[in-house]
DNA sequence: ACCTATTAATAAAG
DNA sequence: TCTTTATTAATAGGT
């Protein structure tokens, strides 16, 4: 705009170009100022010399603002979008993993050392579906020690039994002997006399 | 620029405004390429019209990069590597309860289904910490259970070993008076005739 | 950074 | 909205 037209490409002389981006910089800067204010308009300008300095210019507020309501504007906020809603959802997970973890604890607590029922119908539900399958393999381990333990002492019982049955008819067969040998000089009631029951039921492990 | 000096100010004739803001809006992105191209400067220019119509300006590629580069220019990025650093921790969260979880479940498949040792030492660490207080209470309950059954039946027992005792007493004494009373008609060894043991001894439960 | 000749932008009107 | 035109604003090249 003076001294001389100026071709429109980029101007080889390093020195000429460094002043011309510093002028038109500012010209430019200016221009878009008197266009915000004349006219109300909100305008954001970012600069940036060859070098990769940066000049900007925000008529309202911040960059940041402008730029969200750029963003708002056209849809690339579908970016930011789906950022947040991956944060979301990962917060979520996490939640819900921690509260599958709570629930579990919680729910051992509760079955295991005798704690009032503070827990809902939901964590109960995840407990139940989380412990059906435990709770089998740990049942299934410890069952077969202990059913090995108590087939033991029921062998031992029917053993003692069988003694039992084998000394009273020992028992009954001499006091016969003695009904037939002797008069009775003898107490006929002796056989009642047993002073403990020779049958015990069980009355918790049923098979 | 013509026909009189404008004050810097806003139009407030609503025609000049729109004239105005129409003429220096091309004005102003012709002036921004221009600088683009002479000095060769990227340069962004966003304006927005006073009823919110959006006129743009990305001298190189699309807004999106320069905005980028914005970010990373300033330090604005900081919120968006918050973000990052928030969704990366969050799935690191949810990978480390997944593992937490699956460890566990492959733990016990390990236990009691007696799978061959396919855990790392890591898991089987992790596994032990969690299990070690579970276990606690499981065992606990089972044990409070199946003590009382095998109480009962040593009960059991003592009972009827004390009937033995008993009965074998008064066999005892009955040979006795047999052998008082009648001559040497009767079995002497009839005592060790016993088809069964008296005693048992137990081989798994101990306490 | 300043000067200034010269060009570019544009306000107002058509 | 486009053109014209008078006038101002921007700025290239030199200092």
């Amino acid at each position: 705009m003076a001294r001389g037209k100026v071709q429109m490409r980029r101007i080889e002389n390093q020195v000429h170009r460094q002043v011309t981006f510093c002028k038109r910089r500012s010209g430019l800067l200016k221009k878009a100022r008197e266009l915000s204010v004349l006219c109300d308009a909100e305008i954001g300008l970012v600069i940036f010399s060859p070098h990769g300095k940066l000049y900007e210019l925000a008529t309202n507020g911040s960059m940041e603002g402008l730029i969200e309501k750029y963003m708002k504007s056209k849809r690339c906020n579908v970016v930011e979008q789906a950022e947040e809603k991956q944060i979301l959802e990962s917060k979520m997970e996490v939640n819900m993993l921690k509260n599958e973890i709570d629930v579990l604890q919680k729910g051992l607590r509760y079955m295991f050392q005798g704690g009032a029922g503070k827990m809902t119908l939901d964590e109960l539900r995840i407990l139940e579906n989380n412990l059906e399958v435990w709770m089998y393999h740990i049942r299934s381990a410890k069952m077969d020690i202990m059913s090995q333990e108590i087939q033991l002492l029921k062998n031992k019982e029917g053993i003692l039994t069988a003694a039992n049955k084998c000394l009273q008819e020992q028992f009954h067969q001499h006091v016969q002997m003695e009904m037939q040998y002797i008069a009775a000089e003898t107490d006929p009631d002796m056989t009642n006399n047993i002073p403990y029951p020779l049958t015990v039921q069980s009355e918790i492990y049923q098979y």
